[in-house]
DNA sequence: GAAAAAATGGGTAACGTTACCCACACCTGG
DNA sequence: CCAGGTGTGGGTAACGTTACCCATTTTTTC
């Protein structure tokens, strides 16, 4: 029951003259290492609680684990990231794993300080969400540090990837709008800010495979693409850059639901209506998309089952060593919603 | 450009041989302590960069300082707090401290692992964002870190506070939607989760002010509260038992934009048009409630500001120890939007 | 020109914990 | 009864850094 504030603090020396055993006792209990007895085990238990002893982290850190996750999200705006959090801690919630978070921010210089903030600070594991950095600095991260990357679809023989098909998903998104009689869809993309391995990023392959689908249609001639950020005000803008185009396009599929938000705003501002002007799909199913008001087409793909997956391997890995690396994908499925409908004129 | 991985690391004696000085020396130049000459400096600083030294977190923090703050959120779902945090990251830029965010959770449980793992963690300061836990709580770890805390209307003399008025704020929605000829005036407020101090919480200061506003306006039988949670899930039911009652409210002042956005939901699986034939205000002025197709009326207050502030007091008390506490209120503002308007009918 | 002050550099003992070893005492089996 | 195990406990040297002190040299002041 010790109180905190000022004094000097409670240590395992204290804890050991207060049980009357040795320093090397205590610690083993605290370990719950091999070489004590049930009734010592006891006794220091009881000079613990009794004295309010916790831990010094840092001199812990000094000789092993800190019991400590770190997760780098690259801004904490992004709903998406808020359920891949949740699957976090509900896997961690067992364990003696605390989660802290950095912020990456938007390029790779100020993502490079945060992560090495995370490498500084010793963590036991680090799980990088939708990671702006380079392949090559990924690896050399995870060659110190456990590693579990969320977002980009690569294999590595030293961190653990745990994704969605996106391939799967636009090809859905697309699929849907084309098969509903569209011609000219449009997309929203994201521009690229890294300097790392753009083909990999999850919004390179939503955008590739918008236009793979596209050409497989014949509708090559149709594509058109405004790459911007996965964001409200991105979204925003690329719309509004989509819809001067003359023919405007009678769909547009967002990368990003936050995206669509912000285009559903442009078509207003615009005077069209959706979908009777304008179909509009998103990604992530996101819990706003699915509010009636809104009632966006959007592709689903489980946030908490890969914050829980992300976790589960980070642990794996941390605790084992595993010898081989693991990639985890998560498979998408569409949520019509009203956002999306045929096209007034499928001139 | 030491390579990360395997391999002993570059300790303080390694720079200290290899630039043939001693180890304090070094540890000085680190620190920009006193005692060093220009060319002693710079053969440190060679020698450094040479070897791609990095300063052992875990070793300086069992010493002293741990250049981090610890900032606790309850939840990252809420895009204002996003706000909050760029503010605070914007001003520790320029700094050496770099933020480590924790999730604190619905329960003050949970809150309390939290705010202990940072306290374990030795971090310089922690701002709390608007925390669960009782005043006490907040002034025993007050009492052993340098604190500020976002969010409940609090004097401590051992940490400072910063907060919007949001008696204003509240005076400001309430007082505008009674202005337009509503009387049946309802309140999405927020349930009672922590164990502390229910009279100082922005939401309990949000109803307490609703409550008033429309006694003192003479429509005290027409108060109407709806206590879930402020996201959009909370604000979707509440508004549902809202518009159950007969008669139902013209207009509906929701604590926080998130539970607005679900209570336009509501509305709308209801086949309320809105403002046609409810009106709602929300609070906070997040980013998605300024756009078009939303268009929300609510009340803005500088959530960049706030966290900005919130940085300045905090890296004062790191640094300075301040005496006095501070006390920082935001004032707020009403921006009018298309979702208020006056009822149809002002019986 | 001597005394005092300032500037510069280094030695070393912590900080709290754990890993590795060693020292017993007690038990087993031959 | 002794050799070898096994169970139980403690001593102690790290881990990497910094704060405090002391020892020089250089500069200033009277």
């Amino acid at each position: 029951m010790g109180g905190a504030g000022r004094g000097r603090r409670v240590t395992i020396a204290d804890v050991a003259s207060h049980a009357q055993v040795s320093t090397t006792a205590v610690s083993k209990v605290l370990r719950n290492a091999y070489g004590v007895s049930t009734a010592m085990r006891e006794r220091v238990r009881a000079a613990i609680d009794e004295l309010g002893y916790r831990p010094h982290h840092a001199a812990r850190a000094m000789r092993g684990r800190t019991f400590t996750i770190g997760v780098l999200l690259p801004h904490i705006n992004n709903p998406f990231f808020a359920e891949i959090l949740d699957g976090l801690m509900e896997q961690l919630g067992g364990t003696d794993y605390q989660a802290i978070i950095v912020q990456g921010g938007r390029d790779d210089t100020s993502e490079r300080r945060a992560i090495d903030a995370l490498v500084d600070r010793q963590v036991d594991g680090i799980l990088m969400v939708v990671p702006l950095s380079s392949k090559a600095r990924l690896e050399e991260v995870a060659a110190g540090t456990p590693t579990v990357v969320l977002g980009p679809h690569e294999r590595s023989a030293l961190y653990d990837s745990v994704h969605g098909d996106d391939e799967a998903g636009a090809e859905l998104a697309v699929g849907h709008l084309i098969a509903l009689g569209h011609r000219r869809v449009a997309h929203l993309g994201q521009q690229d800010l890294g300097h790392g391995r753009p083909a990999t990023m999850l919004h390179a392959i939503r955008e590739r495979t918008y236009r793979r689908v596209m050409a497989e249609h014949g509708l090559a001639d149709e594509i058109a693409v405004a790459a911007t950020a996965y964001t409200e005000e991105g979204g925003r803008r690329g719309a509004h850059e989509l819809l001067a185009r003359d023919p405007r396009p009678t769909a547009i599929f967002a990368g990003a639901d936050l995206a669509a938000f912000g285009a559903l705003a442009a078509l207003h501002e615009a005077g069209l209506s959706v979908p009777a002007d304008v179909s509009l799909a998103g990604y992530d199913n996101t819990r706003a998309a699915g509010l009636a008001h809104l009632a966006l087409t959007t592709v689903d793909q489980d946030g908490t089952l890969m914050g829980r997956t992300a976790a589960r391997l980070l642990l794996e890995r941390v605790a084992g060593g595993r010898a081989s690396s693991v990639r985890f994908s998560v498979t998408p499925s569409l949520v019509v919603r009203r956002s999306t409908g045929p096209p007034q004129d499928a001139a």
